[in-house]
RNA sequence: AGCCCAUUAGUCUAUUGGUUAGGACGUCAGAUUUUCAUUCUGGAAAGAGGGGUUCAAUUCCCCUAUGGGCUACCA
């Protein structure tokens, strides 16, 4: 029988999940849903100093705002608890003891500044069988220089790397890497105050979690020889690992940065509520769906094959597809448009939470912006707002700036040279078009008869400056919706306003 | 400075020891739309550079350059 996958998502608490993180925890997801394996949160807080109050909650509330669930860890059932390591010191003080008797972990006592003092002389300094024997630790001094140490001084516990082996592991994305153990330090695993770093917790975490599958980032491949030979020390297992290529920043990027630098893309996904996190942009608050992020960050760096020119994937497709096999192996960049474009699809979708998500949008803003918000605009003509002119935002908060000309009267009419020309050539035509609409629109009428009479007028006025001069008194600008839909839409005291007020402008 | 990794258009990428190097976003042009957006059609745009191996290299090897990661009692 196959071993179940098992593998897991391990972020430290030391700030708010950036979009490097949730694409991690997206591929962990993935690749266990298509092998029927067990995907587990696993909270990695060893370091006191730099947990940051609240990162749990808002990592937790990323990956459910997400829709990628875990089944087992951290408030979640699970056998293999507890799932965050400031609870398991004491399985971690139980195995650095094993390794310490056979005498493949040490006691060092160096003094911090002394180690700094070395690196300072020699830039390549190592801690490791090289050099070792010529410092303060287990290895060296004797039994009770030892015992004595451990009662009066401070000191950490070294892991005892080998001496000149090439540490060779195959990785499934970037194939086989080879790492001389000269080149690396004994690391130290146990500090001296008596917790674990991060490369001890996480592997005992990892063999006592029965994690089949190592899917993390790629900053950690050069620290994979070090988990390889306590892992070797253990007799346990060695799991399948994993990096993924890295998301660099777009600034960095020497030939566009001057361009690039206004238009910095959002990192987080989704708002903050926490004072101990202050996001300034996150794709939720600039109105991206979930859906479409996940979207976004599962072709960085992965290509569903077969591909078959599609962008659009959801996750049900995505899991089908996902394979190591079609992940590159070269850091990505983000591109924002495209981003942007993506999120256009899915706002296209037209499903009802889409609706409602939009719809709250508007209306907290019709509500801030507009005194006797409730008395002027009901539900239904929000909705029907939305209705006609949501096919054209790209993200949720776009709303207003395509709709506000239903609520507002145009603040400044913009006309540019050529109109003002046109205008006066045909200024008398026009202020009778206008008038006529205008009239129409005082006189009180079914809509089926506005309708009717719309039509047939704008077929008599084909020449577009007429339409285009409706337009500039109605919208204030040469850009909107299809000029009968805004016509049937707004109220009549509104058009028959802003006629007046545009006939005034261009006297 | 050392070690590890990467390099296909502005960005994400596909394919391949023999191809007109394919697609998407963006960009440019045209059509549609009375305007804008959408949609459609078309164009420009790429194998970092230099050496090998080979009849043939973008693909394999080496060097250089560039980018990135690691070299913490951080993860």
């Amino acid at each position: 029988m196959k071993k179940k996958i098992r593998v897991r998502f391990a972020p430290s608490p030391t700030g708010p999940l950036h979009i490097g993180g949730l694409r991690t925890a997206l591929y962990n997801y993935l690749f266990s849903k298509k092998h029927n394996g067990d995907f587990i949160l696993r909270i990695e807080d060893t370091d006191k100093k730099r947990n940051i109050k609240n990162s749990i909650n808002y990592i937790i509330k990323s990956l459910k705002w997400c829709n990628i669930n875990y089944n087992e860890g951290y408030k979640n059932k699970g056998k293999y608890g507890p799932y965050i390591q400031s609870k398991r010191i004491n399985i971690y003080k139980k195995y650095i003891k094993i390794l310490i008797k056979k005498k493949l972990a040490y006691y060092s006592f160096d003094k911090k500044k002394d180690i700094i003092k070395y690196k300072k002389k020699n830039k390549n300094f190592i801690y490791n069988s090289l050099t070792r024997k010529k410092l303060n630790n287990s290895l060296v001094l004797s039994k009770d220089d030892i015992i004595n140490n451990i009662k009066k001084k401070k000191y950490v516990i070294r892991i005892k790397t080998p001496n000149n082996k090439n540490i060779i592991f195959y990785d499934k994305v970037y194939g086989k890497i080879n790492i001389n153990t000269n080149k690396i330090d004994d690391k130290i695993i146990f500090k001296s105050n008596n917790t674990p770093t991060y490369h001890f917790a996480s592997v005992i975490d990892d063999h006592l979690m029965k994690i089949t599958h190592i899917i993390r980032g790629k900053e950690w491949i050069s620290s994979t020889p070090i988990h390889i030979i306590i892992y070797n020390y253990f007799k346990w297992k060695i799991p399948f690992f994993i990096h993924l290529p890295l998301i660099l920043n777009n600034n960095k990027k020497g030939k566009i940065s001057k361009r690039n630098i206004n238009n910095e893309f959002p990192i987080y996904p989704i708002i903050s509520n926490y004072k101990s996190i202050k996001i300034k942009k996150s794709y939720e608050e600039i109105g991206f769906l979930p859906d479409s992020l996940i979207n976004i960050i599962a072709l960085l760096g992965w290509c569903p094959n077969p591909r078959n020119n599609k962008e659009i994937y959801n996750l049900k497709e995505m899991i089908k597809l996902f394979n190591f096999k079609n992940i590159s192996k070269s850091d990505v960049h983000l591109n924002y448009k495209k981003c942007c474009w993506i999120n256009k699809k899915y706002i296209n979708k037209n499903n009802k939470k889409i609706q409602l998500l939009i719809y709250n949008k508007l209306f907290k803003i019709v509500k801030k912006k507009i005194k006797k918000y409730k008395k002027k605009y009901k539900n239904i003509y929000i909705k029907n707002v939305i209705n006609i002119t949501k096919n054209r935002i790209n993200v949720i908060n776009d709303i207003w700036n395509v709709s506000y000309y239903f609520f507002i009267n145009p603040k400044k009419i913009h006309i540019d040279k050529k109109l003002i020309k046109k205008l006066k050539k045909n200024y008398n035509k026009i202020i009778i078009f206008l008038q006529k609409i205008k009239f129409f629109f005082i006189k009180k009428r079914k809509k089926k008869i506005i309708k009717k009479f719309l039509k047939k007028i704008f077929k008599k006025y084909k020449n577009s400056i007429y339409i285009k001069t409706l337009r500039l008194s109605i919208v204030g600008k040469l850009i909107g919706i299809n000029m009968l839909e805004i016509l049937y839409t707004i109220k009549k005291d509104k058009i028959i306003k802003r006629i007046n007020n545009f006939i005034k402008i261009i006297k």
